[in-house]
RNA sequence: GGCCUCGUGGCGGAGUGGCUACGCAGCGGAUUGCAAAUCCGUGUACUCCAGUUCGAUUCUGGACGAGGCCUCCA
């Protein structure tokens, strides 16, 4: 079984070699949590899900470790607290809890860990004092900083140079700052901000630092797979590496870099001001949480997404017309594993799912991308529906047809239809459903 | 301005140097009291211009177009 990724630290197609085959690492960078995950937050999720349910059918589910981590600690939580009213703690538990039943109606796996960020102000200390011991931080009014020129190679993720960067700036430079391209990683605290005791007086991480503190504990100096969203390859993630492999003296924090693509609504950027902005939690007072999961898949995780309304409606046919040839699991085809197998190739994998014959090995394969083939799961939000009512409408529908009373019988299937309720007439008897 | 993706039929969306993608919608048929569901059948494509080649949607160059990143937005 060969496995096939896109690298972005190489930018080729690479063989997957895992460090260790007993124990494949992959990390996540997961949500800030100040506010309801959008849609586009959830395409990483969903993506890497795949990827981590694919790791565990090949190397086996006890060798695979997946760490997506919880920033609780970060400027925009605390505007929050502080628009509202309410604690730092109230804001990233509240958001946390809703995340995670935003995430569970998607139908993804835990991940192995989920470290939080203030569970871990020891390790990013100690890794911003390594820093500043091996010459690669210093301190400056009060704030730690990374320093870049001490770091030959930096920029080799995102492919830029430092002229590049500097040219590039667009934002004012802090005064106290050696080189423009020097990031934070300890900056001072005051008034209501969260904070903790350091070396450099009280203050908080800058928000680097967290992903390669807690990676670095979890998986270890250097792991398999780094995966995010592309908006994250620079500068999150150009830093991680700086801060990982400056503090542990290593060549490689991960041998693998995945990045998904953008998401866009309806043809324009998602933003709040568009009135456009789409949460998870929204979406799911109307679609199923498998269909919003089955309607990014049926895109390739690089390529770029335009979620519409007219592509969920789509995907909840294919899906129910899925489900309904679903049996009890059996063996997942080779083909799909071969379509997942080539850099995650999910819509290729979903046009070898419609040629499979098998009931058993179709319900095998959607379990495989995480699909229940329960099809109670992908049944729209019914609202109020007086139940009652209904099938005493359709038992005198049925008295009708027996009669062959065919204009009454259309009659209600019309008062019925105008109610949103839509009339099968099978060979067990007439079942309805919404519409 | 710099860097990076991408441009396939009505829509979504893979892939390939020459041979049907696939799905949704549409159309025709079977079935059905009528429907729905299901089954069978079916059409149109590879942004433009040059080059390489026996042959390019697929490789190279250019043009045009779309999107992203360029210090805290997944």
């Amino acid at each position: 079984m060969t496995l096939k990724f896109y690298n972005s630290l190489t930018r080729s197609r690479d063989e997957f070699k895992p460090i260790n085959a007993e124990n494949v690492r992959m990390y996540a960078c997961g949500p800030t949590v100040y506010d309801y995950a959008h849609i586009g937050n959830a395409r990483p999720i969903i993506v890497f899900d795949v990827l981590f349910r694919l790791l565990r059918h090949v190397y086996g589910k006890d060798h695979v470790t997946y760490v997506r981590n919880i920033t609780d600690v970060d400027d925009k939580i605390n505007a929050r607290a502080e628009r509202e009213g309410i604690s730092i703690a109230e804001v990233t538990e509240r958001t946390t809890e809703q995340f995670h039943a935003d995430i569970a109606a998607l139908g993804v796996l835990e991940p192995t860990v989920e470290p939080r960020a203030t569970a871990h102000i020891k390790q990013m200390i100690d890794m911003v004092s390594a820093l500043i011991e091996k010459g690669h931080a210093y301190e400056a009014d009060g704030h730690v900083l990374f320093d870049v020129p001490s770091m030959p190679d930096y920029g080799q993720l995102s492919n830029r140079n430092r002229d590049e960067m500097i040219a590039g700036a667009r934002v004012e430079v802090a005064s106290y700052k050696k080189d423009p391209t020097d990031f934070i990683l300890w900056k001072p605290s005051t008034g209501n901000e969260p904070g903790w005791d350091s070396p450099w007086g009280y203050g908080r991480p800058g928000w680097h630092l967290e992903c390669s503190a807690m990676s670095a504990k979890y998986l270890g100096e250097t792991f398999d797979i780094h995966a995010g969203g592309i908006d994250l390859q620079f500068p999150h993630h150009e830093n991680e590496i700086a801060q990982s492999r400056c503090s542990h003296g290593t060549d490689v924090m991960a041998n693998v870099w995945l990045h998904n693509g953008f998401l866009q609504v309806e043809g324009e950027k998602m933003s709040k001001s568009l009135g456009n902005f789409l949460t998870i939690h929204g979406l799911l007072e109307y679609w199923p949480g498998e269909v919003l999961k089955f309607n990014m898949l049926r895109t390739h995780y690089r390529q770029p997404i335009d979620w519409t309304e007219k592509g969920l409606e789509e995907s909840l046919t294919i899906l129910q017309r899925l489900y309904d040839k679903c049996a009890e699991a059996t063996t997942v085809p080779a083909t799909i594993i071969d379509a997942l197998s080539d850099d995650l190739n999910t819509p290729k994998a979903i046009a070898e799912l419609h040629q499979i014959t098998d009931p058993g090995e179709i319900a095998a394969a959607l379990n495989l991308m995480g699909f229940s083939c329960d099809t109670a799961k992908i049944t729209k939000s019914q609202g109020n529906i007086d139940e009652a009512k209904i099938n005493a409408l359709i038992e005198s529908r049925n008295q009708a047809r027996a009669d062959k009373n065919w204009a009454e019988s259309d009659r209600i299937r019309d008062e019925l239809d105008a109610m949103g309720i839509e009339l099968k007439d099978g060979p067990e008897g007439t079942i309805w459903k919404v519409k």
